[in-house]
DNA sequence: GATGAATGAGTATTCATTCAT
DNA sequence: TATGAATGAATACTCATTCAT
């Protein structure tokens, strides 16, 4: 691959990805894409064997950044305080789905799209559940160094951590989508999660 | 509208709720929709001035039903246990989540559905972000007969709750799509925010 | 055919020759005319076998209203003034053109639409080159009774005069149609003709 | 634009051309036109941003042409004889008449076409109406050199002239659509204008 | 006689994709 | 490698026409 055709294939990535979360899978043009890198239509196909394989690389592109956050959690066991590492990691989590979520959201829209994002999916560790097993298992360890409580189902904490992030970013674009404003205050809601919210007995 | 028009209006909803939310907005064409309703195309302009305002009435249909369960929570504090009251709403948010999530992520791809969808959000006070508000007001008032804590923020806390059908119906949607299979618990989910996870001190 | 039925059949050939006229043939919907006749789309084919059958009549109609003056200008040969006679009968040929032009216009979109109209044209006697042949008889009496000149060829002189009317109806059109203003004279027009325009040797 | 593009462009320039002429403008299909042009019907959108793009760029091709005669006649002023000059003129204007006069029915079909009709007609000073004023100057021009009557309304007289070729046109292609057969002669009714008709007294 | 729901062929236009240059 | 002209299948939508009520 020369130099000129990898910064093309870069804008095509770029401009893809753009045009896919604004319009869905279906609703993106090739037309509205090439205009967009700033090349012919023609030259997709030199790149790409066709549309759903460029969706396929914009997809696989988008997952493979700031994961570092996600995967190195275990290892902060037992630093700074669980709050902190939570706090940091949800909103890591926040920054992964607002560019992935779209982009799920348009896969959606076409059944046969699942087959072409199973590569990009496997050996990227599926970007949408991935966060849960490391969460989990950052909650084993920090159960087994005494800062968490031993009765707690450490599998559904992760899931209602990670639930957070997760509905923020949805709710977030929905309003924007309809001009409604609604303020999620994530940090209120890990703290809930801390914390319970049961009267003890 | 005569008895047969009715029918076939109902068919057609029915069938237009199925295609966009298994292809998306840009991705349903008539020529399915009409196929699936068991009618000719033309038929759909007889009931529909165009594809924007068949699923506008789709999504309106979707949002009119099931909404009791929320809307009635308020009024339930102080019955049974907390617990109860808040496994039942989280399943009701679930089964309402599963019709709508589908229809917003298929708007999602054409920015000018949100216009088509103001009018029904408006009058069925956005299904989307809908529950919070009685939500959190159901825990004030269980906060206020002493079933839940002083300390605790009623709106963090609804977040936290909603987020968890919220993220169980789009994981599930995903997983799904791609073949892998999610054991999301939302029962212990629910308990983990009812309890916390942190060790108290 | 009751009162009722021919009541609407009026309806429809008023509201038919309105559209046509504005829309042209192929341009025409029956459920255009149908809505101006204030009767449903059903009625027209209760009526007229099909689209070209009402054009025929509506055709047809407009054909046969005021053509006395055409036919009966013959007859006024040696009464009045020439002038005075011709003056006249321009004025009527362009009433008729008024009506007949956009039908004719409307017709000749469509080539199969000739057959539709040679019934209406052969018994009307051709609306369009009909006065032709009046009008040249006229003259050849007006000749004969000295009132003009004995070398002018009087099947040229009708054509002459009859594209005078003919010329005005279509540039008036043409003129509303682009906004323009086009002052024709056509009376200035008829004095040329009867006085011609060559320096007398 | 590449030669193939400039080929391909013509091509459809022609083909529409005569689609319209024989169909009028919402008679004619993009099919059709497509077909007779020999490419494929994306191919038009290629070229012209629809149909009404086309059309529009059909009427400006075919009035571009052939209007020397029309524009140069002032200046004849004196040379060769009167009748010469006007006999001349009067084939010109048919001709262009000829190919106009479809295009001008064709648009009258469609109100909004007027509009994609303006710039082209402004620019070449209106195909309709305008050999009336150049026709009117040459006349003039002849008055002062003492070849036309000094009684004579030039602008009358060139009404006159003009609506000869303007009404044998579309005299010639009715009698085409229905088989009539009409014997116009132009150079008659011009000659009958020359001399007048009355009987001097 | 009249309705209006339904039809299915047809319309202009767009799309992903191919290919000669 | 990149272009842009060309394609033809597909799309949303309209139309003249039919038919049960």
């Amino acid at each position: 691959m020369t130099q000129r055709g990898d910064a093309t294939r870069q804008q095509l990535l770029d401009a893809a990805a753009a045009v896919f979360v604004e319009r869905g899978y279906a609703g993106a043009t090739t037309k509205e894409i090439a205009r967009r890198a700033g090349v012919s239509e023609g030259t997709i196909y030199r790149h790409f064997a066709d549309k759903r394989e460029l969706f396929g690389a914009v997809f696989a592109n988008s997952n493979a950044a700031d994961f570092e956050a996600v995967t190195a959690l275990p290892g902060l066991a037992g630093t700074k305080t669980v709050r902190e590492n939570l706090l940091f990691l949800i909103e890591a989590i926040q920054d992964v789905e607002r560019e992935v979520a779209p982009l799920r959201a348009a896969a959606s829209t076409d059944a046969d799209l699942a087959v072409a994002l199973m590569p990009a999916t496997s050996d990227s560790a599926s970007a949408a559940v991935g966060p849960l097993d490391p969460l989990a298992r950052y909650l084993e360890a920090e159960k087994r160094l005494g800062r968490i409580r031993t009765d707690v189902d450490c599998a559904s904490a992760a899931f209602a951590l990670f639930a957070i992030p997760f509905a923020a970013v949805t709710m977030d674009r929905l309003a924007r989508a309809t001009g409604a404003s609604v303020g999620n205050d994530m940090v209120g809601a890990v703290d809930v999660v801390l914390r319970g919210i049961l009267m003890p007995e």
